[in-house]
DNA sequence: AATGAGACTGTGAGCGCTCACAGCCACGCA
DNA sequence: TGCGTGGCTGTGAGCGCTCACAGTCTCATT
């Protein structure tokens, strides 16, 4: 920096203003310091800066999932590259942090409270995962992906519009004259797994009943597999289902198959997501699609307004139905 | 640390030193020094110490392929995991850049450069990519996952052993009584394009004939798809197709399924990655391993050896054959 | 008893930046 | 002429650490 000042024939400080915004620079001074900078090769120092300004311009991500099962979501990816984009745009760099166990998630939090980074953007499914309180409790600037369950007052969030997206697929298979609509949930710890039930009760009013509705215990193709078997032992008539995620839905398909329906002609499945197995499989899937682009770049931008100092708010963004060949 | 030192009756120095191994710290110190941090909450400033050692205690995950296209890959997750996972267990944090278009390219180059992180792992298919040589040329430590053709000698490199895979892959098809076994090919300015395309060869000798082999021009199921029908047309006698990666595999199961053709009964179909894809299909793949969190482990092994100040190393791993039902 | 080696400790400088402050100048206004 | 105002600039302090160096103290060796 001295050699730049020393080329520029300025000082440090102009340097300095030069470099954060130019605000009381001449116009000659800002050039000399861009020719000084170009001759010189120079590069700021960010350490240097960060160990006076308190800020790392960097953000973690923080996933928070036992075993990598939200890494086997192929949706997860898109969230992980978009969060990636909107904050480069702003400079900031992403550093990935990975809570499965719970040394590791001691370890993230202590990471995160320590200053490391200036804030946290949360991907964790289930409710009352310690880390919620934890991040909270010592004030670090977080936002969460979802509704953060029991958390809702205190955390900022973004969520897509799970209930509403429910309502959709369940309508959609009601209006193509399917008449006794099961669905598979998520975990009904999971904020997925409540709203999308939600929807379809909804929809459904007094025509649910216990036996078309069915748990699985996890959001993955073999839990859906197994969720869809037991539901053809309750309820063998059911004529379409509505999946609260593909992957599950995928799981779905195929426990369909073996018991010999025909999908879509003897049962219609709907699915949720939008991700990529949903062209994978076959028939493609009818599902839900999440604003995923979008998603991730709402939680950048209420990352950013929180560390500036702003009040956490949530934002919820629509979702929209997508037609191919399970329904 | 000064309050640290002041409980703890000692000086900066030796906290210093306590904190970095405590080489030259007797007992009592260490445990006052202990006991004064716990009291205190001290946390080291990982900023100021990266402003004297010059180390930022961190490196760059880069993804450098057009359009995400490596990122629809779910095989990245588990080696982007596998590699956080690996760096945390020696406190260096993984940053994640993504390098898609030209201008991103530039500006992870100008990242990676300027010292904030210590070094590189690349995840880039295509050779000839210019970050690899912009990267290499500025000396920053990097090891590329895959082998980086056009830089086998000079940059360091993990990559599974692509060629003796297809060879299991074929040998097992010819084992199982397939006469006619095509191939589809990845594209060939990449390392998994041509090597798997030279065990295929390798196995069938003369045998090989123009017509059996189809090159995809990317790793993507749409590509595998349009790869197989093109096949059907040159070979229609095939009854064994080699796919070099499960998600062009996906693809090909549908062209075929389309065509009227059971699998795999009248063709076998045998795949490459055992990527998540592999189970999601039916029937499911019959693939190839490749040991995933190894990979991970060895590229950040070399990677530390590098920033050490050791010499770039190589290192192939083995490759596994997966029975499942396409084959 | 003198000496040297080795373990341990404190001190000061300095890593490269930002920020508050004070100083300078030119200008407009009374 | 005097004074205030605002744009621009340089200066010094300090962010929180590490590292080289010089010192102290202990103990075995001569």
């Amino acid at each position: 920096m001295d050699d730049v000042a020393a080329v520029a024939g300025v000082s440090r400080g102009t340097i300095s203003r030069a470099l954060n915004g130019g605000r009381n620079v001449s116009a000659p001074a800002m050039e000399a310091i861009r020719k000084a900078i170009q001759q010189t090769g120079y590069v700021v120092n960010q350490h240097a800066r960060s160990l006076v300004t308190q800020r790392s311009q960097s953000v973690a991500f923080i996933l928070s999932e036992p075993q990598g099962l939200l890494f086997e979501d192929p949706n997860f990816n898109v969230l992980l590259a978009g969060c990636t984009q909107a904050l480069a745009a702003h400079d900031i760099t992403l550093v990935l942090a990975i809570a499965g166990s719970k040394e590791e998630r001691k370890r993230v939090s202590r990471f995160v409270t320590s200053g490391h980074v200036d804030g946290a953007l949360l991907v964790s499914a289930h409710s009352g995962n310690p880390i919620m309180d934890e991040l909270h409790d010592r004030g670090v600037p977080v936002v969460a992906c979802g509704v953060p369950l029991g958390h809702e007052r205190d955390l900022a969030y973004v969520a897509a519009d799970d209930r509403d997206g429910a309502r959709q697929m369940v309508q959609y298979l009601r209006d193509r004259g399917r008449r006794t609509i099961a669905t598979i949930t998520g975990p009904l710890d999971t904020p997925g797994g409540v709203q999308r039930l939600g929807g379809y009760q909804d929809v459904l009013g007094d025509q649910v009943e216990d036996r078309l509705i069915v748990t699985a215990d996890r959001y993955t193709r073999a839990a859906g597999e197994a969720a869809m078997t037991r539901l053809l032992e309750t309820a063998p008539d059911l004529d379409a289902v509505f999946v609260a995620s593909d992957l599950m839905a995928a799981g779905a398909l195929a426990a369909l198959r073996r018991a010999g329906r025909r999908v879509p002609e003897d049962v219609a499945v709907g699915g949720f997501d939008d991700s990529a197995v949903a062209t994978t499989v076959e028939p493609a899937l009818t599902t839900i699609r999440q604003p995923l682009p979008r998603i991730s770049r709402e939680m950048v931008r209420l990352l950013l307004d929180l560390i500036d100092g702003q009040p956490p708010a949530a934002v919820i963004l629509p979702t929209e139905l997508v037609r191919r060949d399970s329904a």
